[in-house]
DNA sequence: CTCTATTTTTTCGAGCCTCGAAAAAATACT
DNA sequence: AGTATTTTTTCGAGGCTCGAAAAAATAGAG
């Protein structure tokens, strides 16, 4: 049941509103603070105050230009860079990276190890996780002194809660209680991220004039995977961190998936799908690792000449599209951004995956959709996972009061 | 921009909670109250003396038995009726009913009125709106010097911000803004809803235990509608009411909809579907309105032999089942109430769903799915459509001191 | 029938918090 | 140097919730 608001929790909330104003803002200073957020400048004042007395905040110089007007110079907030600092791990197909971030946001440290994340036993995994993180607060060139939250992204399915990897394809094993595990190691709060959902998260974050309240961040890589943000929040599963776009079904009985199902979106549209097709194997063959470079080698063949190539990225803008519609139908049409390495395909995706969309609920404003393309995913999702990380900083640790809920309807501020 | 919290919001907020906690548990005491809600003694007891003394609330007799124990025997606390009143409107095919309800809930008057709805016109639509709530308004028998809300209740697609129909099967019309219209008539506030939201509303009140933070109620009629609630709040589109799981595609290319559109989930479980199957009749035979007696003489059939009527049946289920599990692959598993007259057909449908789901992501919980069957939905459209104006009443008029969202991501209550 | 134990509800003062108004600070313009 | 202008801080007022204590209302014991 939904509990009534004490009165201290007014503080921590318009703390947490005020840290979250310049976070955003970059430097804002108290008047515009106090405009943004509503409350009265004594207030702003009086928290702002605070606030730098306590180190999160500071005092920056003059806001550069525009300072030609008349009156009293405003002063611009800035975070303090020293308040805290933050670790994003990301985790993902053979590959795992670490990065260290400040409380403004800067990396001030970073390591990148390659696995063999799908023959690794379950022991070996976690060590590697534990082990890059222990060199990182070990790191004598580097003063740490406070760690205040470790986030970790992983491509696969992560619980509600945030505390654990629950199913992911780039390891056989399953049900890692990773945020449990990095605790009781470190004793610093951490949490488990999907990768999709970074990815939406930074995509907030980098462009919020297009990415606000409603769009759908969508990878396309080996497997397909989505980062849903609705009215302004993460979109999870009820247990899971769900949003498990690639797998709705397409085509009930359809192509074999790497999930060992049939139909699904992936079957048509993961890379392993547009590479079985493009060499016409059977839709049942086996779902194969495609490397990068192959994938822009089929790309570049789909392009050149009308054949079972350019036939395969039709497949799979069909299944996009029609995917799609089935989810606008739910949702109602957003903006989608499209990442991963057949992001760059997209040219070959498009014309089928919106002759898909038109016959679909989402038809009528098919033309209105906008889709915008970013090869890279990792970037993404290591700068989306450093920001909740920071975020989460922000909310439980200089805005304390309440026990939080870590990963469910929180907004991805 | 969310905006940050005023000193005098917190009143505001604590008085909805009380009242909440009151419309929620019946006869709760104050100090029930104070343990659900987390607040003080003493604030439970200024909030509701407050109330009382407003005349919203009011004391009732003890609370009957559990009277055994010592001490200073608990005083319970009941809305009072003639806080205020509210009135739900419900539009659906051919047919437009009215209920006023007292602030505790009660009905103290209806009417019941058959139209022909698909060849009215848009005038005459509207009047016939305006014209049965103005006879409940004028009628003489009844004080009802204060309705306070109205919410109008309609089978179709409505806007975000509950103030207009868009789309709806019942009527050639499209975007009627109900909600202006009855406001600029009456000087009440209205509301428009969603006919299937309004039965996920209702379900939340007749059953907590089952249906509480997430779940689906399933429309299984002419069309298919869904409503859809969510970590304890009522799913909807960014632009409409959304949740429109009939036309999410089933079958790419397939059977002919309602909606002119080709293989939605509609075009092979809505009544027009199942009919047409059942006569063996073409996948792109044109929808045809079948009455419920002709659906249940159908149903019959199917369980006699096993003949195109059970197959019907069965194609029905297989579409809600992929249907299911592709939004199951979105949202998780969650428990299902199917409603509606093909619900009381449900054993006919629920093998092929069973299997269907089996094959898709939700199928790992195929077996911890639970289906609840209710054959009859315009009593559940009318119950939500009256516990959603209330809960506007309590959270707007009697809690007043912010401009409050209309449809939106509001708490179910 | 009176007294005591027990439980619920109200009362009261303390401590915070936000707000508006006024004051102070810091600059541009004249 | 003085004035206008804008930002920030200060200060007192008013509200709200809380905890502790008091008051109220009953059951059981003797």
């Amino acid at each position: 049941m939904s509990v009534g608001i004490r009165h201290d929790d007014l503080r921590r909330r318009n703390r947490a509103m005020v840290i979250a104003a310049v976070r955003r803002a970059g430097q804002p200073s108290r008047t515009e603070i106090a405009a943004t957020t509503g409350l009265s400048h004594s207030t702003i004042s009086a928290i702002s105050s605070d606030l730098i007395g306590e180190g999160i905040l500071a005092q920056s110089k003059p806001s550069e230009a525009g300072a030609l007007k008349r009156g009293r110079p405003q002063v611009g907030l800035c975070l303090n860079p020293e308040a805290a600092a933050v670790m994003a791990v990301v985790l993902s197909l053979n590959f795992l990276s670490v990065a260290v971030i400040d409380y403004a946001g800067q990396v001030i440290a970073e390591e990148q190890r390659r696995l063999d994340t799908l023959t690794m036993s379950r022991e070996a995994l976690i060590g590697e996780c534990v082990a890059i993180v222990r060199r990182r607060l070990e790191d004598p060139d580097l003063d740490v002194r406070s760690i205040a939250r470790i986030a970790l992204a992983i491509q696969g399915i992560t619980d509600t809660e945030a505390r654990a990897m629950l199913w992911s394809p780039i390891t056989p094993q399953t049900d890692i209680a990773f945020a449990d595990i990095l605790e009781a190691e470190f004793g610093i709060p951490a949490t488990v991220e999907n990768d999709c959902n970074m990815m939406a998260v930074a995509l907030r974050w980098r462009d919020p004039q297009r990415y606000r309240d409603d769009f759908i961040a969508l990878l396309l890589s080996h497997g397909i995977g989505m980062g849903l943000v609705l009215k302004g929040a993460l979109f999870t599963g009820t247990h899971s961190s769900g949003g498990e776009f690639g797998h709705m079904i397409h085509r009930p009985g359809g192509a074999l998936c790497r999930c060992g199902r049939r139909g699904c979106v992936e079957a048509y549209a993961g890379n392993y799908a547009i590479w079985r097709n493009a060499r016409m194997m059977s839709e049942d063959a086996e779902p194969v690792d495609v490397n990068d470079a192959d994938m822009r080698t089929l790309a570049a063949r789909a392009r050149e000449s009308d054949g079972p190539e350019r036939e395969a990225y039709r497949k799979a803008g069909e299944a996009l599209g029609y995917g799609l519609g089935s989810l606008f139908a739910l949702i109602d049409p957003a903006p989608v951004a499209m990442v991963g390495v057949s992001a760059a395909a997209f040219d070959l995706i498009e014309p089928a995956l919106r002759e898909a969309i038109a016959q679909t609920a989402g038809g009528q404003h098919s033309k209105s959709i906008s889709f915008d393309t970013e090869p890279n995913e990792l970037p993404l999702i290591r700068e989306g996972c450093a920001m909740r990380a920071l975020t989460f900083v922000d909310q439980e640790i200089f805005a304390p009061g309440v026990q939080a809920k870590a990963g469910a309807g929180k907004n991805v501020a």
